[in-house]
DNA sequence: CATGAATGAGACTTCATTCAT
DNA sequence: GATGAATGAAGTCTCATTCAT
């Protein structure tokens, strides 16, 4: 579980400047920014770049990386909370927001996510959030207000076709839409 | 709109040989395809493809405005149909279903239209594909089978975040889920 | 003295039209005009321009050959204007400022000419400005205007070396200057 | 001056081999020179080429810079001799000699100026030459050896208009009589 | 281990010239 | 004979990646 020695202190300094740096530029200049000005953005040199990340997709690959586990961990959060008693409803759409909105500002990635053929969830990741998505799911079933025939599958459609590129008002309708049609009833 | 002369029947040919190869080869390999691939595939040389698509924009944009016009002929035509007497909810959800099929097919095509800063529809497609989309809207909202507050632009949505990369079945899925929002009565 | 057939009226109109666009297009624009471009601004098409000049090169060298035609008229009649009696020193002063503005309105037809490696004046002009050039001269000598070291190599070298790129106020100074060079006296 | 860190060493001797090359290309085949021959020419990639100049005009702006600064540096040190006692008229002739041959030599580059819209001397340049030639003049004027209208002006059009693919002999007798234009007696 | 210079394949585009219509 | 579409070599420049310092 340790593969490597630990990083040396600067390194893992570097690492995280790096992973710093080609979020933003990704994310703002799109899958397309050359190595160098990550590198530069990262007060780098490519040379540096290169030995952390030894291919573009690798590091392409790390930046969704990111992003997928912070997505991981807020859904094993809300399932937490529906577990100590909250409602998995209402987290449920809590939660759908939230990643709706993350993953529009991370439209770039998403896309340098297609172009690299990176998969966004780690094997690991996709089975710790599937489990806490089934987990809110049945709760919500249990209350009633979600229908009987959704599951974690179609939350992952939904996730994955989140519109990005719109104002954040257009977001929230494809969103009350969309959930419209999981739930029982529509007062 | 006719100020050139109608183009020499090689002239046409050519044009047509190019614009078939785009969009295969963009479809197939995505909005980065070098232009001397396409050129290639069309069996045309790349000095040719240019005397007719100036720009890799132009290309591109040319390719999705075919795109963008059979579907708005196809919307235009359901639309007719429902004029005609045939059920509205029943021409939306076919409707819908063959957009996004297609859509899928053309994924990488909507990718370049991204990469390239184009407009999907053209001003003038997309006011007549909205009359027609509206019109069908009301119908089914006459026959009560259409929310209330469902507008052309909640179809565009549908359109715009309708999944490409995956299995046909799921994105049968997706577009029930998604068509569920939209009515008044799920039996 | 009539190598090949004399051209139909319609030929010798395209011609024209084409020397004119050559002429006005690489003045304009410098010696990497297009040949499209030449061909539009002609009104043909590039087939056209190049049944009449086989080559890029023989174009330019035609529009210089105009140019050269002009110039060597223009000696001769100098030249003929002292041999009836007109002034030889202001003939020539004023011959060579004319020769010395056109050459400069012509400056990018000239720069072509390098580029083509084409010679300015075919030996027959040659032959003839150098007859009529070396007349004035001797007449000039005779008046004791010139130095008698002057050659007619030594005009030619005025107005090859000619500057084009400047204020014709600086051209008229260079000229001054350059032909004190040759005369006698200085009053 | 001097913000970023002084070149690596193998940099410096890149940007020298990439100059020379530049030159020499430049001055025997044009300014239409290839930036792939120069940079084959120099040893080195294009990469690399385009690494130490972002442009061609960069390329050809530097090169010109070397020959310029060549001359300014002869123009200053002949002003020097004369400073110190040396005699201003075969002073100015025999670094006008010198710059014309230099010149010449170098045409293309020459002409690749004009192409790239560069200018010939540098502000800085033009400031130092100038005042250097003053210098001269004045002293020769002193002398009674040139004429008192003769200004900096003059001797820049002379160096603009040298003629450069001729032969030196030519070149020899067009230094001859341009100067004989500038000078008070003839014997 | 960092640095940043070097590499070189390959992208887009232009244009003299040829050739089918 | 005119037209203008097609050709394809060549040019400039970019950028992922390697490697000397």
């Amino acid at each position: 579980m340790e593969p490597s020695r630990p990083l040396r202190a600067d390194a893992v300094r570097n690492r995280t400047k790096i992973l710093d740096a080609a979020r933003e530029q990704i994310t703002r200049l799109g899958p397309d920014v050359p190595m160098d000005t990550i590198a530069e953005a990262a007060g780098v040199a490519v040379g540096t770049l290169y030995r952390h990340f030894p291919t573009k997709t690798d590091l392409v690959t790390a930046v969704i990386g990111e992003h997928s586990e912070l997505i991981t961990q807020a859904i094993e959060a809300a399932a937490e909370r529906v577990a100590g008693g909250a409602d998995a409803m209402s987290e449920i759409s809590a939660l759908m927001s939230h990643i709706v909105e993350a993953a529009a500002s991370d439209r770039a990635v998403k896309a340098a996510a297609q172009d690299v053929g990176a998969e966004f969830l780690t094997p690991e990741q996709e089975s710790r959030s599937r489990a806490a998505t089934t987990a809110m799911i049945e709760a919500a079933q249990r209350d009633g207000r979600l229908r009987e025939d959704v599951t974690a599958d179609d939350f992952y459609l939904l996730i994955l076709t989140a519109p990005t590129a719109v104002e954040p008002a257009v977001r929230a309708r494809w969103l009350q839409l969309f959930l419209a049609g999981f739930t029982t009833s529509r007062n």
